[in-house]
DNA sequence: AACTCGGGGAT
DNA sequence: ATCCCAGAGTT
């Protein structure tokens, strides 16, 4: 009880002003979830804007192509939560004819939304009694009440997830949701929390025990792998390149990049260039070779590290599924190849 | 239960 | 380097 009301006196006095925080209309709380899944505020905050502003209701997002859906999440990452986003707008706006589910159970259901985003939605828009649990959740509870269970284990999910319910304002839940991950956020960071000008340092188990750097408890993940992409960027004398789509599964689903030959080990250009002589797209075909970073690109992801390099490929013509240099702009790419059409000149 | 899915920021 | 971020879906 204590522990909640410090909670929500802190939030009232300390909480951000954020657009998502002037609104309970599900359709925006529901966007603001979504692209903060994984998210920080200040990264998530302009791509909050934008979908605003270019899909101002959940019609107006269901009518959109996934295309244009995507150059607009380009940039943010985890490209399946604008997928399922898209999907489930079309889904409310023909299916549920725009009448958007108000209850966490109905919520759940919802492609894209777990029970982090339905405890959310559910709380904030229809004032359900439903905790959330998010990693500032984690780390404040497991700090305030000495839990080791591993976050990220099933037993401590369970044991999390019970924890704050029982802790949730009942007459309030959507202020006790809110100030507990804003006070993770801002207050019970990962790194060096201000434990001294803590309202809640009294009562904090890993405080007092001198176990703040010891909680939470991760099990750690898989170490990166390391994977060679070379990209051809062709480029015709009538000013045509070519983008290809990614279709399987895997990293960047349904965007757009250059050719991509995967290699095992990083290439020397001698040894790419005979190797991508007989590449379906270059066989019995006049081509220069040009290769643009000499060092590879390093670019991190999770799971992932892709050792990038991008060939320049100069022909004289290209086949009919080529596009104009000029409208390279509309196509949703990943950051890595973002980066370098904005630094190239085509 | 373990793995996959991004990119940026803090330390 | 390592960890974390208003997590969800698949295997």
């Amino acid at each position: 009880m204590i522990f909640s009301k410090t909670l929500i006196y802190w939030y009232s006095n300390s909480k951000r002003i954020l657009p998502w925080r002037q609104t309970k209309d599900s359709y925006y709380i529901w966007l603001s979830e979504i692209i903060l899944q994984q998210t920080q505020v200040k990264q998530g905050l302009p791509y909050y804007e934008a979908f605003v502003a270019t899909y101002p209701t959940v019609f107006d997002l269901a009518k959109a192509n996934e295309r244009d859906v995507l150059k607009l999440w380009q940039g943010l990452g985890y490209y399946s939560r604008a997928r399922n986003l898209h999907t489930t707008a079309k889904h409310i706006a023909y299916e549920l004819n725009g009448k958007f589910p108000n209850s966490y159970n109905e919520l759940l259901k919802l492609k894209g939304v777990g029970d982090y985003t339905a405890s959310a939605i559910a709380s904030i828009c229809f004032n359900e009694v439903t905790a959330v649990v998010d990693g500032n959740v984690y780390r404040v509870l497991s700090r305030f009440f000495g839990i080791d269970t591993p976050i990220n284990s099933s037993k401590g999910s369970k044991e999390f997830k019970q924890l704050a319910q029982e802790l949730i304002d009942k007459k309030n839940p959507a202020e006790f949701n809110q100030a507990i991950m804003e006070f993770g956020a801002m207050q019970c960071k990962p790194k060096q929390p201000d434990c001294n000008i803590c309202p809640l340092n009294k009562g904090c188990i890993a405080f007092n025990t001198n176990r703040i750097a010891e909680l939470p408890v991760k099990i750690k993940s898989v170490k990166a792998k390391k994977k060679h992409f070379n990209f051809l960027v062709f480029i015709s004398k009538d000013e045509k390149t070519i983008l290809e789509k990614r279709e399987n599964k895997g990293i960047w689903q349904n965007l757009y990049q250059f050719p991509l030959v995967e290699t095992s080990r990083e290439q020397t250009y001698n040894a790419f260039k005979k190797r991508v002589t007989s590449h379906h797209l270059l066989k019995d075909t006049p081509f220069e070779l040009t290769l643009y970073n000499k060092d590879a690109i390093i670019h991190k992801l999770s799971h992932q590290h892709l050792y990038t390099k991008f060939w320049i490929v100069n022909t004289d013509a290209l086949s009919a599924n080529s596009i104009s240099v000029d409208k390279i702009q509309d196509f949703p790419v990943p950051i890595l190849i973002g980066n370098f059409i904005e630094n190239f000149n085509f």
